[in-house]
RNA sequence: GGAGAGGUGACCGAGCUGGCUGAAGGUGUGCGCCUGCUAAGCGUAUGUAGGUGAAAGCUUACCGAGGGUUCGAAUCCCUCCCUCUCCGCCA
């Protein structure tokens, strides 16, 4: 979240960037209530104060064996005030709090403008276009002749979005994740974590899933939890409500998840194959560094999540995210998009983002400075990467006229391993 | 799921027959002093968040969370969460 003093000095910045960014929270609210709380705040305050003192003789009267019927008659009347200050008090750090919750980050300055998708900036190609002499079949097809996933049984026992891998799809799937998670482990420094699937709603709000995109996530009744869309989200709540030490920053954790997203209103969009998926696989990287080093942080994860595409030899396209595309709690995103030839698309496969101080604040992470005062620290996540598109570009870059696979070879140890 | 025990500041740990406790004592840490080394000793300081203020400061809240009783609650009552031990059930 932003700090709230910050949005009282700043709030046409804040206007402007709810704005850009296509979110309907309400400033003017905010703002509003803001003030009712902060004068509640201050009846109640020296309410409370009087109260205190008065308190303070009746002590010592009592201690002294005196009447203090006085003070505690007329301390009725004020109690009672202060009992119906302190509910009205409490309604409205209620609705501040939600109001403040609805206040998207403030994209970074750097972050091109515009409404949607179609605005995003392409930064740059990288990786040899596949050259093929034959027709090319898509992902589909080609998993299909090679027996690698089973969609119609996965949706007769879960429903559409939810595919089985069969046998070498299996496999190779399986190796795609253990690559992945090796790679960020032995060559970029990252420590693995294997964290919880289903989060309860503080953690979920921590990172800014909730309260915007509750429609779009599992939840389990019962418990009140929720099936995570993220390892982002476990990840980065570890800290939750603690005091790190500037010493032990910066942080890189690494995590392998399946991911759960409801996909709600995105229904019949994309949705051949393994395109949109209601479960899949990701490998996820988290950081927590200090504030002056987060745009340092966000470059480098970038290049983490590159380094897997150009193992496997893929060409792709990194795209700097206008506003109307950035995530609500991110401040600048790089996404990757890999090229299909199959399909003659591009695919997304990483979003890399920096979310500044906006996810410390609301997960309550923070660090010890060199001076011992407390701050905010950044975080910052990236995919690296999540495997149905990558499957997707891998299948059909790497096919052959008669529909077989040549593999990269990065993945043979992966792929023959022997017990 | 059942029965017990417990959740206090960076940490350990008192308080829990309500008021003088933002919280003893200890450890740790900062600063100063003392001591010709290491060690020890002495003094002093050391929470977070909100409001107000130029600042010093003043003030409010916070002893797992939320309610309640009371003029007043870390202390009494209720609900919930978490941890530990034992039992049951089950990968």
């Amino acid at each position: 979240m932003i700090d709230l003093k910050y949005i009282r000095a700043n709030p046409e910045l804040i206007r402007k960037a709810i704005k850009n960014k296509n979110e309907k929270a309400d400033l003017d609210a905010l703002l509003k209530a803001d003030e009712e709380r902060r004068s509640l705040q201050y009846k109640f305050d020296n309410l409370k104060a009087q109260q205190n003192t008065v308190s303070q003789v009746i002590a010592s009267k009592k201690r002294a064996k005196e009447s203090a019927a006085d003070e505690i008659a007329e301390m009725g009347e004020v109690a009672a005030e202060i009992k119906s200050i302190q509910t009205d008090l409490s309604k409205s750090n209620t609705l501040v709090e939600a109001l403040l919750l609805a206040i998207p980050n403030i994209p970074q300055a750097d972050v091109p403008i515009g409404r949607d998708e179609s605005l995003n900036e392409v930064i740059r190609h990288e990786g040899e276009l596949p050259q093929h002499d034959f027709p090319l079949k898509d992902h589909l097809d080609i998993a299909t002749i090679n027996s690698l996933l089973d969609l119609p049984r996965g949706a007769k026992i879960s429903g559409s979005g939810f595919p089985i891998y069969t046998g070498f799809g299996a496999k190779l799937e399986r190796a795609l994740i253990n690559f992945m998670l090796e790679y960020h482990i032995q060559k970029h420094g990252y420590t693995e974590l294997m964290v919880p699937l289903a989060v309860n709603r503080k953690t979920m709000t921590g990172t800014g899933q909730l309260p915007k995109l509750e429609e779009d996530m599992y939840h389990i009744d019962e418990d009140d939890l929720f099936l995570i869309p993220t390892a982002e989200v476990p990840v980065t709540n570890i800290y939750a409500d603690e005091v790190l030490q500037y010493k032990d920053l910066p942080q890189k954790f690494v995590a392998y998840t399946p991911c759960f997203r409801r996909e709600a209103g995105s229904y019949g969009k994309d949705t051949r194959g393994l395109q949109r998926l209601h479960q899949f696989n990701k490998v996820e990287m988290v950081r927590f560094v200090l504030p002056e080093d987060s745009e340092a942080a966000l470059c480098e994860m970038l290049q983490d999540a590159e380094d897997i595409l150009k193992a496997f030899g893929l060409h792709y396209r990194v795209l700097s995210l206008c506003t109307g595309d950035l995530s609500f709690a991110s401040q600048k995103t790089y996404d990757l998009e890999v090229w299909a030839p199959g399909s003659q698309k591009y695919l997304e496969v990483s979003s890399v983002s920096n979310f500044g101080e906006f996810q410390a604040r609301r997960a309550n992470i923070r660090y010890k400075d060199a001076e011992g005062k407390l701050r905010h620290l950044h975080t910052l996540n990236g995919s690296g990467v999540a495997t149905p598109r990558l499957m997707i570009a891998l299948l059909e870059t790497c096919q052959q006229a008669d529909g077989s696979l040549k593999l990269p070879d990065v993945l043979r140890p992966w792929l023959e391993l022997k017990i």
